[in-house]
RNA sequence: UGACCCAUGGUGUAAUUGGCAACACGUCUGAUUUUGGUUCAGAAGAGUCCAGGUUCGAGCCCUGGUGGGUCAACCA
């Protein structure tokens, strides 16, 4: 040993360009140097992976600088928004590991301050009400190449505003009658700055504040405001909102006498090769029955990946890994996999489970005698333990872990070869058994009862480990193996084609009959296990006193299948 | 015939005030292995969208292109 010390191996705290405007922020004392941080999902449909990205970034971002983060749940179309989402939300976010204390908001509990500030507007000749249809307003738009032209009622006078503003409140109006509008350029090449909306009427029961209200603001009027008033610093949005930006400035603007400020940031959202990632199409998705549900172990929302399997450390290594940028790109599906490989792998209790099983009996082990086998729970965690494998005369391998005629590099179970049974013993093939159609439905094989652990008693090497299950003791099980929803690496990519136009047929494969060790019996669910050399599977909630069910959340890496393929 | 944004190996990200392009996943070798897993050792793969400019020196700065994205809900 040199006395040289070896340098502490540096954890690479990994930046992004967020953080470096952070830091400038900081460096020029901005905000009291304080980082604060919102996310704020809209409760109408459940968080997937794209929002585990944003989660992460906005709360994460606070840790790292000592900060605060807010969840607010940005309630303002009460058509869409329902209680169970906020709900889900709440679960999803609190089960990726993150707790926001007592720092949960509504853009709703603003909706009052949020009157008073659109009549301060008015009063400062900033905002009007305008009587015009829908179609009016979107024609008078203009285009983005062409500049919008003025309302008739833009002039109104502040009183006249005042007036129908508060008689809007009222219940006066009809849906759609009239709307609040911002007095800001019809001539701005920035579409969202030719007066936009603030405050429709709309007839409607609001999930928090009832009845109390008929009109409701809209997005761009609520959001920055409501980031003001709860001293978000940093207002963490992705990149579609950039050119609302301008907008989110002219309302702060207006927000007087504070030397503290939001300021928005735009990021590029996850896109995930092979699924989809908008609320509607997961809506449809759903609401279509092309899956079971929000929580379908296939669906690409926070819910499917933890019934898949998927465990929130491996989420997080996930959006870690996947950097922050403004780029807009996609994010191979096998990265998300190997998070969870890389997870599971270090904490998983392995077991032995049989998916396609094939009859082995061994003819020279006792009738109705159980061997009780030493198993290691997990290689890569000694405290885990062992446990105890039941090993009888009948028992269960794999069919693929048998050839009648194996191709050169074939390893495992063939006639007349010998392999270890995992914990167990050495057997040889002795028969092949054969039904009327030519189907193998049994192999006959002698074991040698020296080999026990599955030690060879004389050095003699088998180029083979076969997992299996004992025929009587084993329990009885259905998995459900998963593959990609759809065979397009971006279905919704194609201007022309619908996204449920490359939709799997095969996403789904129910095996309504295999075998596991008994030592999963009582298995909760959501429990992970190994099932050894096929992958990582974890029960179900489908799961009954009389019917254990399995998902697969991910096969492991399998280069015997990948040699094979080419 | 607008505004805003983006452009680095196959994919995703790095590159301190401009200084010989780094990491992860993937791919390919080989070793170890009672999981064809894990682990370990190693390799291939970009000269940074293009064209100019500034500079001793440019992925980083400037100009002009090209390609892609976003914006015309009383959605968020």
């Amino acid at each position: 040993m040199t006395d040289k010390k070896a340098p502490e191996k540096e954890e690479v705290v990994k930046t992004n360009f967020i953080h470096q405007q952070i830091d400038a922020d900081l460096a020029e004392g901005k905000n009291g140097n304080r980082v604060h941080t919102r996310f704020p999902p809209e409760p109408n449909g459940y968080l997937h992976i794209g929002h585990a990205k944003s989660i992460c970034l906005n709360f994460g971002t606070a840790e790292k600088y000592n900060g605060l983060y807010n969840l607010r749940f940005d309630d303002t179309n009460p058509s869409k928004e329902e209680t169970e989402y906020v709900e889900s939300i709440k679960e999803d976010v609190r089960w990726l590991g993150f707790d926001w204390g007592d720092r949960e908001f509504f853009a709703s509990d603003y909706f009052d301050k949020l009157y008073d500030f659109a009549v301060e507007l008015i009063q400062n000749g900033l905002a009007y009400v305008d009587d015009q249809t829908p179609e009016e307003i979107s024609a008078q738009r203009g285009t983005p190449t062409r500049p919008g032209t003025e309302s008739p009622f833009r002039t109104r006078s502040v009183e006249e505003n005042l007036d129908l503003f508060a008689r809007m409140k009222a219940g006066e109006f009809q849906d759609g009658e009239k709307v609040l509008r911002a007095k800001v350029d019809m001539a701005s090449p920035n579409m969202h700055m030719r007066d936009p909306i603030m405050y429709r009427i709309m007839h409607v029961h609001h999930h928090r504040t009832g009845d109390k209200w008929c009109i409701y603001p809209m997005y761009d009027y609520a959001h920055g405001q409501s980031d003001f008033w709860e001293g978000i610093t940093h207002s963490i949005c992705t990149l579609e909102f950039e050119v609302h930006r301008p907008l989110y400035d002219w309302f702060v603007d207006h927000l007087k006498d504070a030397e503290y400020r939001p300021r928005q940031i735009e990021f590029a959202r996850l896109n995930l090769s092979y699924t989809v990632m908008s609320k509607r199409k997961l809506l449809e998705l759903v609401k279509d029955n092309h899956v079971n549900g929000w929580d379908d172990p296939r669906m690409p929302t926070i819910s499917g990946l933890r019934r898949r399997g998927y465990t929130p450390t491996s989420i997080r290594n996930f959006a870690d890994r996947i950097g922050v940028t403004k780029t807009n790109g996609m994010i191979d599906v096998g990265l998300l996999e190997h998070s969870v490989r890389e997870d599971l792998n270090k904490s998983a209790q392995r077991v032995m489970g049989v998916l396609n099983p094939l009859k082995v009996v061994i003819t020279n082990f006792p009738e109705g005698e159980v061997d009780m086998v030493d198993a290691i729970n997990n290689h890569e965690d000694e405290s885990a333990g062992t446990r105890k494998v039941p090993f009888t005369r009948e028992l269960y391998i794999e069919r693929d872990d048998f050839m009648e005629e194996p191709p050169r590099k074939f390893f495992r179970l063939a006639p007349g070869r010998e392999v270890r049974l995992r914990y167990a013993y050495f057997v040889t093939c002795q028969e092949v058994v054969k039904d009327e159609n030519g189907e193998i439905v049994e192999l006959r094989c002698t074991y040698d009862p020296d080999s026990r652990g599955g030690k060879s008693p004389d050095g003699r090497k088998v180029k083979a480990t076969l997992h299996w299950v004992s025929a009587t003791e084993a329990v009885e099980a259905e998995v459900r193996l998963y593959d990609r929803l759809f065979n397009d690496m971006d279905p919704q990519g194609h201007k022309e084609v619908d996204f449920k136009e490359f939709m799997n047929a095969d996403s789904l494969q129910i095996l309504p009959k295999c075998y596991v060790e008994p030592f999963v019996k009582d298995a909760k669910a959501l429990d992970h296990f190994q099932f050894e050399r096929l992958g990582y599977f974890n029960v179900d909630k489908d799961t009954t006193a009389e019917k254990l069910v399995f998902n697969r959340t991910v096969a492991l890496r399998d280069s015997w299948a990948k040699a094979n393929k080419k």
